[in-house]
DNA sequence: ACACTGTATTACTATACAGTAATATATGGT
DNA sequence: ACCATATATTACTGTATAGTAATACAGTGT
């Protein structure tokens, strides 16, 4: 079976986008490095980012929606782990895309 | 020299999720997408798109002020070609973790 | 039952930005 | 110089969504 040029169907397109405007919030992306491997219950989450509850809740909200995190009930707390690493690993591609980026520009000025 | 825990400071965090709003455009998806390995000038990417002949300029100009595409001038027209090829390196990741998500939900489905 | 704590939700405001029509700016041909 | 074509820009509108205060909801202890 041959694999011809594949089209993109806007429907595809559609997830594929909504997949990189989750991770197009600084918040969301401070909450996700925040929680890296580990567990964390709302409360230390908001103490850590130093962001408001109300918006943390939110966007844990939302991150679970997409299924990146996972929630744990634990009487009174709740508790959130990162369940999908493809997260980090688009992170880590950004960063240091965005730091080549930057050496080259560093590198460009040196003559000044 | 220690590797301790890095801390991410709101502009790190301002310029990766800048990156990914620039991906979370499923018009310039479909641009990238579009170009691909080749070198398109506008107009055809404006034929293979469907889009609107400002829109595709506008999200061109956007990718080109964030040094994932290249612009060369010939004649009359514009040819535009992807520079940054973490770009589909990111699509892919993307894309395959999508997939098998789907196909996790599928298979929860199947039982049904 | 009541009070307390942790988390989620609601309702709202403000901001960012995609799409678009109209217009401007090139460049080439006559 | 003028016209035609390719691309960029401007000005505008509508929509999505982040942040937030207030409130609801759930679980725990008394």
């Amino acid at each position: 079976m041959k694999k011809k040029k594949k089209e993109l169907n806007d429907a595809a397109l559609e997830m594929i986008a909504g997949r990189f405007r989750l991770m197009s919030e600084p918040m969301r992306l401070k909450i996700l490095h925040t929680l890296g491997e580990r567990e964390m219950n709302v409360s230390d989450i908001v103490a850590a980012t130093g962001a408001n509850q109300a918006n943390v809740s939110k966007h844990l909200g939302i991150l679970y929606d997409a299924g990146v995190v996972t929630r744990r009930k634990e009487g009174l707390t709740v508790n959130y782990r990162v369940s999908d690493d493809t997260i980090f690993e688009l992170c880590d591609v950004v960063c240091s895309r965005l730091k080549s980026q930057f050496d080259l520009r560093r590198f460009a000025l040196s003559d000044l």
